[in-house]
DNA sequence: GCTCATGTTCCCCT
DNA sequence: CAGGGGAACATGAG
């Protein structure tokens, strides 16, 4: 379910099992290994320690200590972290990283995530793609300055990672809901205070959403809301559903324009 | 059987 | 070049 708070979630958690100890082997599927190999890999990591893991929208950066490699990881759409104590499986685990008093396992049912090795910043870069700056820790006014550098509509740039990265098909509709935004709407034609309330909007998603490691599904938020039938929580209109950027979007025709 | 899924990439079109 | 649409990737869930 990996969004960028739920990257952040998991990257708590990398912090957490995974660092400040050595790592006493390591196990991988070679279809999740996007520029190495299990062999490569083991003896990468092996014996070495990672420090604190770090986020950049929706990948998960790990350095290993003493000029070791960063562990690179991205959850596609079903990737996962789990902290396990006993030796055993799962038939999705495309990674385990083995310590003394437990195994961390990646798992990725879908194969959509992958797993890098990156030596350096330059490396990195090249695993990851151009990433536009991080959506939790932009500003308003980089913000805006962003916003006007770009045409075309305002769901697909926010879904954009080179143009700014973390925000997924799930942040945005919540997102452009709560600016009162539609999805479709142009760009170029956002007033100065829609493209500040759409700033807003985006951080107060990200803010509640950061802490709980997970894209809220209360009641009053649009995430809960993506069925037949559904209603605005706020007009209580019947909700539009309707593929924009590609992505299946939930939106309300009344509140947002 | 069918449709849809919180992501990215690649190819094609305007 | 910029932006958008659609298919593909792999594996389920409903």
């Amino acid at each position: 379910m990996p969004e960028l708070p739920d990257v952040e979630g998991y990257r708590r958690f990398f912090q957490r099992h995974g660092t400040g100890k050595r790592v006493t082997g390591v196990w991988a599927d070679r279809t999740e290994l996007r520029n190495t190999n299990p062999t490569r890999l083991a003896r990468e990591l092996t014996g070495r320690a990672f420090e604190r893991p770090r986020r950049h929208g929706k990948w998960l950066i790990c350095p290993a200590a003493r000029g070791g490699p960063m562990l690179v990881l991205h959850f596609g759409m079903s990737g996962e972290l789990e902290w396990r104590t006993r030796r055993a499986g799962h038939r999705h685990d495309r990674m385990i990283l083995e310590y003394a008093d437990g195994d961390l396992h990646f798992r990725d049912m879908r194969k959509l995530g992958g797993v890098w090795l990156a030596e350096d910043e330059r490396a990195l870069a090249a695993a990851t793609g151009p990433l536009g700056p991080d959506a939790a820790a932009i500003d308003a006014a980089r913000f805006e300055e962003l916003l006007a550098s770009r045409r075309g509509g305002t769901k697909a740039a926010l879904m954009d990672q080179s143009f700014l990265a973390g925000l997924g098909n799930l942040l945005v509709d919540a997102t452009l809901w709560r600016a009162k935004i539609h999805p479709r709407r142009s760009i170029v034609t956002l007033s100065r205070g829609e493209a500040r309330r759409l700033f807003d909007a985006m951080k107060a998603v990200i803010r509640e959403s950061m802490p709980r490691g997970q894209v809220p599904t209360d009641q009053a938020f649009l995430t809960a809301q993506r069925s037949k039938g559904s209603r605005c929580p706020r007009c209580r209109a019947a909700l539009s559903r309707e593929t924009v950027a590609g992505r299946t979007t939930w939106f309300c025709a009344r509140c947002q324009v």
